[in-house]
RNA sequence: GCGAUCGUAGCUCAGUCGGUUAGAGCGCCGGUUUGUGGUACCGGAGGUCGCGGGUUCGGAUCCCGUCGAUCGCCCCA
């Protein structure tokens, strides 16, 4: 005998009531996502490494230690995604999807990161993922976000508020970074030994920073908002105004920054409310919903120059907050009582499901119980099979108008 | 990558200042009782105490390592 190998570190293999929930997540965004006529892609799990390093930014902790690279049999490096963003804005060069342009597209699946394994955090996790690509206009950032807004609605999250900022364009967002540089360097030795590492990858980074040492500073760094041009104080306004039209409720969060490279104007994360039992099923990976514009990507991918914008939530994290929802439909439970009985009850619960009712049997274990655990399992009706004085008779238990439709379908 | 806590039956856990055949509840299987049925009682199966090494006459219990889980840092969805 050879001893059974574990699953891989920081995968998870999702059964019952959680399975029930990330099916529910799932279905929600199909539905949602045909509502705003997003068009269904399907992308490969793997890309070639250059990719994701390109797009990402070499520097970024996802491209410089929590890729899962490797070489195939032909030398060539290839790596499993870490995100989606990256793979669509390739197919959308490979494929010639300018043609649709701008095209809004959907998908979800599987994402690979090395990471430390945390309660909402996995090396293999799920994602859903909505992206406008093409599509230069505020009014695609407000209908991107309509969308997220009323996905969680629709699968019953509260508590939860949208965080909104803008980076600027490219020009904004280089002169506010150079600021902050010159800003943290003045008090470098003062800063926390992260944010010292930070201010030479990261700067903007420091603003999100929890020590204490690091927000003394922070209160009052330069803000974006006196970077901003005209041309992208117009777009923000625009994104925002068209929020509040659609009915979207959001908050300014000045210090909120993307940690990849290539964000320009709108960023938003989707977050707990503090105290709420959102933020308490959650733990510390706060964030189910991220995402920004990123008009940069195409073009460091040699294509021409594209703006897009999209995002993607967990789907781990969501199915959390779903809790209890996407319970069982109602259910028949067809019992044969003995074995003499099987053929029958198992004929019925044909009939059943040709008439679209979902049906299981109970026909194993001790007779007498059989029927106890049909109780059990907490059925919508229950259609029992008994061989008395050589017939078999059938009962029907449950409540009268139930009880006319199970007639009605064996009938 | 760093820090902390933890790993005993399918599940939730007890047992651990080292000492005879490792326990409970729930669940599962069977029997009896009841019976147009969700009860009660009895019995049974199931664990090399995560894995490996060390100390010891003796390790589930102490020490080291390793794998995994949880929480925080970091990062992110």
């Amino acid at each position: 005998m050879s001893k059974t190998p574990q699953a891989i570190r920081g995968t998870q293999d999702i059964f019952g009531p959680d399975a029930e929930a990330f099916a529910f997540v799932v279905e929600t965004f199909e539905r949602v996502r045909r509502l705003y006529r997003f068009r269904r892609v399907e992308m490969p799990v793997f890309e070639k490494t250059e990719v994701f390093a390109r797009s990402i930014g070499e520097t970024t902790d996802i491209v410089s230690k929590e890729m899962y690279s490797f070489e195939d049999r032909g030398g060539e490096s290839l790596t499993l995604r870490p995100e989606f963003t990256a793979g669509i804005a390739r197919a959308f060069l490979t494929n010639g999807w300018q043609q649709h342009a701008p095209v809004k597209l959907a998908t979800h699946g599987p994402l690979f990161r090395y990471e430390r394994p945390q309660k909402g955090r996995y090396r293999q996790f799920h994602q859903i993922d909505a992206e406008i690509v093409g599509a230069a206009e505020p009014q695609a950032d407000v209908e991107l976000l309509a969308m997220a807004d009323q996905l969680l609605k629709e699968l019953g999250i509260e508590g939860v508020t949208l965080h909104l900022n803008t980076l600027g364009d490219g020009d904004s967002r280089e002169a506010w970074r150079t600021a902050l540089v010159e800003h943290f360097r003045a008090v470098r030795d003062e800063l926390s030994e992260e944010s010292q590492e930070r201010l030479e990858k990261n700067p903007l980074r420091i603003l999100d920073s929890k020590d204490r040492r690091d927000q003394r500073f922070v209160a009052d760094a330069p803000k974006i908002d006196q970077f901003l041009s005209d041309e992208a104080r117009a777009f923000f306004d625009a994104v925002t105004g068209g929020l509040d039209a659609a009915g979207v409720k959001w908050t300014r969060a000045e210090s909120l920054v993307r940690g990849l490279d290539y964000y320009r104007h709108t960023a938003f994360e989707f977050i707990p409310d503090e105290g709420s039992e959102a933020a308490s099923k959650l733990g510390s990976q706060s964030t189910i919903l991220g995402g920004g514009r990123y008009d940069g990507l195409i073009e460091s991918l040699g294509g021409a120059p594209t703006p897009a914008v999209g995002w993607a939530a967990g789907i781990e994290r969501l199915a959390m907050l779903c809790g209890e929802r996407g319970g069982e439909p109602d259910f028949v439970i067809v019992v044969a009582e003995d074995d003499m009985a099987i053929t029958e009850a198992a004929a019925a619960l044909q009939k059943l499901r040709a008439a679209g009712r979902s049906g299981e049997l109970i026909a194993t274990g001790s007779p007498r119980k059989r029927f106890d655990k049909a109780v059990k399992a907490d059925p919508w009706a229950i259609v029992a099979f008994s061989s008395r004085e050589g017939g078999v008779h059938r009962n029907i238990k449950a409540d009268a108008p139930i009880v006319r439709m199970v007639e009605d379908a064996l009938a």
